[in-house]
Formats: structure tokens, sequence, C-alpha cells
DNA sequence: TCTGAAAATTTGGGTCG
DNA sequence: CGACCCAAATTTTCAGA
């Protein structure tokens, strides 16, 4: 799908603020509210779109402890490993990657115990290397195509 | 502030699809629009929600590559660091961490020799161990209260 | 793109624990 | 008094040409 400069701009709103009526959208850009309408029905059924949500502040919902694991997993433990974690509410995130270590996790627990436990379950399927998040810098950017 | 079941509910549906109306969060809650709409607007305020937003395709958008970097500042180059990459838009997050490592980064770039590219401009701050994104078995999970 | 119709949000007033 | 419901007024979205 062709991305011009307007649709490059309306991702930008809308990543700020998912809730800016079209009309709105429509005065930043120079287009009427149908014509946005339009272009963002087509950015969501090409997939560019994934899903309008919500941010949610972890913290305040009593979640204070982000962790980001490394895992290796032991030989033919991977299938089981990430059916396994699939289902835990803490593991809010998984990537598969290059290198040493097999996956890279963001966990998020209300307390550190929580963590200890999960560590040990985890130990039936490979070999962790736990960092606790002290403050997240840089969270979620807007991302635009900005080249500078 | 406290969270009751329903507002739980609530964020689990917004978290979902953030463009549901508040008639129909309501039917879903067992509430009538206007007390789901004085619901959404108190977590708002109270910061639980942080944004609206939505979650995009970054490989449909040409952003094929996700890099995880972890990088150990040298003394004294950590607030130059961060304003440096606070700047750049390939660095979608960065979280301060406990361990070996200070930085885990996540980083979106369209081709390989872009990630070389900022890996050199790294290298004046710190050292980077880098590993590539190969697939993303949990993404942006939902998150709700349920303890299983 | 424009316009009318449908649906959503917002606001005010009133009720129940 | 806080939280909710109901109903009217405004805004937004949708569907026609």
């Amino acid at each position: 799908m062709e991305l011009d400069k307007i649709n490059w701009s309306i991702l930008t709103l809308l990543q700020e603020n998912a809730r800016l009526s079209f009309a709105e959208i429509g005065r930043n850009v120079g287009l009427s509210a149908p014509a946005v309408a339009e272009r963002v029905l087509k950015l969501e059924e090409s997939g560019i779109i994934k899903r309008f949500s919500v941010d949610l502040d972890f913290e305040k919902l009593g979640y204070s402890f982000k962790a980001i694991i490394s895992f290796k997993v032991y030989t033919g433990k991977m299938q089981s490993f990430l059916k396994f974690i699939s289902e835990m509410h803490e593991v809010y995130e998984c990537n598969r990657v290059t290198g040493e270590h097999c996956l890279i996790m963001k966990l998020i627990v209300q307390k550190p115990n929580e963590l200890e436990n999960i560590i040990n379950l985890f130990s039936d399927f490979g070999e962790s290397t736990t960092s606790i998040v002290l403050s997240s810098p840089v969270e979620h950017k807007v991302f635009n195509q900005n080249k500078n």
C-alpha cells in the first residue's frame, strides 16, 4: 500500500489520540471528514492499523514491577514453552531473537515474589537471565516517518 | 483509585477495541452509556488510561527489522546518551535495568544497514550487544486482572 | 465532495442506596 | 453524596447521489 504524507500525518495523529473525530483529523491534514474516514478504513483493512487500543499505566493498576527476561530454551522445549507463556498474563511481550539467548520477554508483575515464582516455573524449559526495569526513559514512542 | 470488576472489564474491552461506543461497552458490563462515559473519563483523569492509541504493523509500513540492543553506558555518558536517543525515531523503547547492561532498547528500522549506522553512532557512548528480532510470539498482550 | 439521516456523545435533572 | 439512569441537545458518523 502506498503511504503518502497525509496518511502518515493521520497515523501520527491517531497514535497520539485515537479518539480524534474524523472531522478534527481532517482539519489538521486538509481533508473533509468522509475523506479521512475512507483513508482510515483502508489503513485498517490493509492491516497497517492493527487495532485501536489504550495505553495503560500499570503502576497505577498495582503492577509496579517490570522485568526483562532473556531466555535460553532447552532443545525441543520451544513449542511447549511458547504455549506455556501464551497463557500467562504476566508475560506482556515475547520476542524470538538471534544471538546467545533465544527469547527476550517483558513481564509485568505486582510484587517481586511473583517474579520469583515465574522464574522457578520457567526453569523447566530453559535458563533465564532476569533484569528488573528501573525506569523507561523512552516508552512506546509515537512512530512517524520523519527522516530528519 | 479503586478498581472494581466493572472497571477492569471496561479496560479489557478498550484494549481490544478502543473505538467501541460507550453504549456498546455498557451493554457488555450492564451500565448505561453515560455511566460508562463517566467511568472512562475518571480512568483518563486518574492517569490509568494514559492515551487512546493505535497499534501499527511496522512491517507493512516498510520497517521490517526490529532489534533489541543491550547497552552498557560509559561512566558519565548516561544523560547525554538518553538525550541522544530521545530524538531518534528508530529507538522505539528504552528501559533502564539492573544487571550487567544498563539499558535495553528496542529499535525499528527499514534495513540492516540503518542498524549498522546506529550501532556506530552508539559506540561513542558505550558498548552494545545487538539481537535481531526474528518473530514476536507474544506482542502487546491485552492486560487484565485474571488471576486464573 | 456534499447533504440528509442515523447514531454517538454530552449535558442536565432526577432517583436510589 | 456518589453513582447511576433517563431524556433532550449537540456533534459525529454514515450512505445516498
